[in-house]
This record gives C-alpha cells, sequence and structure tokens, in this order.
DNA sequence: ATAGCGCCCTGGTGGC
DNA sequence: TGCCACCAGGGCGCTA
C-alpha cells in the first residue's frame, strides 16, 4: 500500500505529471463522494462554480499543489464584469494530499479505486481523481482576491530548492529556539515541503542528531544542513519522489527515491556510513531515524 | 511567542 | 483462525 507520505518532491511530481495533462481542460461536471474533503465549499457550491472552467498550468508551494481554473474565454454572454479579456478573474483549487491522497487523471471508464473522494470529469473524456485512503486530504477552492484558502499556505517558509533559501535564510529559521531541529524542520513556516522523510534524511546528511535545540546548532552545522537539505530533496526530486512496498500507481510512476534512503525506515539495519544500527527515536511526536554514531 | 500534545482517519501488522 | 490494540503522520487547534 503506502506510496509514502507525499512531500516537496512528491507533490513536486505530481505537479509535472498533471502539468503534461490538465491544462485547457474544461470540467464537465464534478462527483463529490465525501464532502468532508471539501474544505470550503459544499459540493453544490463546487459544482456550480467550477462548471465549465478550464484548468490552467498546475504549481505548488509546500506541499500544496495550486490548480488555476480560469472561466471559458468567449462563451456566452452575460457573464458579470469585464469578459473581454483572457485576465478575467479565475479561482484555484487548492490540493493537499496529506498522507495518502493521490491526484491522477485517468480516462473516465477506467475502474477507480473505491477511495476515490472526489473527480472531475472533464472536456476530454478524462476523469481528474482525487483518491485518498485516510481522508486527512483536503480540498479548498479559492476565487482570486478571496480569502478562504488554508491558513498554512498563507504562513508557508521558504521554497527550500529556491534560490531565496540561504544559509543565512536557514540560520534565521533556527535562531534562537529551543525546539529540537526536526520540530523546526517539520514546520513548514519555517521551512516550506519538508515531511518526516526528508528531514531524518537530510538530518543524517548533516551529520546532526534530531534531538538537537534548534538554536544550539553551529554555523558550519547549518550550512551542512542546509546544504542536505536541497542534495536531499532535488535527488528524490529527480527519482521522481519516493514509493514504498511496490506500489503501481495507475497513471503515476512510483518514485525511485527508496532505493536511496539511508535511515528512514532503516530502523535495526546498519547504517551506510559506519555500520552502526539505525536508531529508531520519537522526536517531535514523529517517529525519528537516526545513526547515533555518525549524528551528534 | 513558543513548544508540546491530542485529534482526525483507516488499513496493515503483530501479539495472543 | 480470529480478534484487537496499536501504529503511521500533516496540519490544526488547544494548552501552558
Amino acid at each position: 500500500m503506502c506510496p509514502a507520505m507525499p512531500e516537496l518532491p512528491e507533490v513536486e511530481t505530481v505537479r509535472r505529471q498533471l502539468a503534461a495533462v490538465l491544462p485547457g481542460r474544461r470540467i464537465a461536471g464534478v462527483r463529490v463522494r465525501l464532502a468532508r474533503v471539501l474544505q470550503n465549499a459544499s459540493p453544490e457550491e463546487l459544482a456550480r462554480r467550477t462548471a465549465g472552467r478550464v484548468f490552467g498550468p498546475p504549481g505548488r508551494r509546500g506541499k500544496y499543489l495550486l490548480l488555476p481554473l480560469f472561466r471559458a474565454g468567449g462563451a456566452s454572454g452575460s457573464g458579470p464584469g469585464a469578459r473581454a479579456g483572457a485576465e478575467e478573474a479565475g479561482a484555484r483549487l487548492i490540493v493537499h494530499l496529506r498522507m495518502t491522497g493521490r491526484l491522477t487523471v485517468e480516462p473516465a471508464g477506467e475502474p477507480e479505486t473505491p477511495y476515490t473522494r472526489v473527480a472531475f470529469s472533464l472536456d476530454d473524456g478524462q476523469e481528474l481523481r482525487f483518491a485518498d485512503v485516510r481522508t486527512f486530504g483536503t480540498i479548498h477552492l479559492v476565487e482570486d482576491g478571496q480569502e478562504g484558502g488554508p491558513a498554512g499556505l498563507a504562513a508557508l517558509g521558504p521554497e527550500p530548492l529556491a534560490d531565496e533559501f540561504t544559509p543565512e535564510v536557514l540560520a534565521a529559521a533556527l535562531a534562537g529556539r529551543r525546539a529540537p531541529v526536526k520540530a523546526v524542520l517539520l514546520d513548514q513556516r519555517r521551512v516550506a515541503g519538508l515531511g518526516n522523510i526528508y528531514a531524518d534524511e537530510a538530518l543524517f546528511a548533516a551529520g546532526i542528531h534530531p534531538q538537537r535545540p534548534a538554536g544550539g546548532l553551529a554555523r558550519a552545522e547549518v550550512e551542512r544542513l542546509h546544504e542536505a537539505i536541497r542534495t536531499v530533496l532535488a535527488r528524490a526530486l529527480a527519482e521522481g519522489g519516493t514509493t514504498f512496498r511496490d506500489y503501481v500507481n495507475g497513471r503515476g510512476q512510483p518514485g525511485g527515491f527508496q532505493a536511496y534512503l539511508q535511515v528512514y525506515g532503516r530502523a535495526g539495519r546498519p547504517c551506510p556510513r559506519c555500520g552502526a544500527a539505525i536508531a529508531r527515536l520519537r522526536v517531535a511526536g514523529r517517529g525519528t531515524h537516526v545513526c547515533l554514531t555518525c549524528q551528534t
């Protein structure tokens, strides 16, 4: 089962998949099988407000997928406001996959998993399907210039793979905090997109114990951690993310980064660097994997 | 402001 | 074989 918890590399991989098929597709209808997924709209509202709209190029912020919706260009009259330009007000679907969410585009005739929660039928005979076993995933619908998006999105920290994420930015995020450095890495307001897997992997790569108070890291350690975060995320992204088990996603690709995991999910097995057994701790309420020899 | 914790939810696992 | 407690964990709301 577990296709791994979607973190930045997995969400970005999904974004790239959707970018290849979604732009230009018009929404013909919506099926909502679990209304709880919709955070700020009823199924009826979602259907009414998305019908006829056209997907633009998908974006991503942290672990949020941003799916722009434009009004169908040029169509029939009496639309409120200016309808001359393509710049007409639009909206966005904001999707968070949480742990087990999946977002795929499949032919409408293709059998769907029983965990399909919301499906948008498209004008080319396909469907954008949101499936989620644990039903933690969320969908917001936000009109441009309106409130109502997820609170966490607005408060998101810097994108770790963007140029803006410098060692100085990381140093500022950690400075003065007594919380474990791992807790700070998981705090999306400090750095966007890291989850349990890549926090553990980055801390291992940097040789830093996850329990260390964030503010106590030496400058050199912060620089190592900065480099480790970027390297681990970039590598995982290049591999299409991490997938556990032999999960085979319908349209999607199984990620390949699981082959490169150094500590995550490897409790009791030898550290790839020193051979000592990987320990499993509990830090910030999360299962945490660490080499007690290499990480100090 | 900050840190910590419980809650949400379901399938898989391990113990008896 | 069957049952059940327990675990996974991102974000959010609450508490101290």
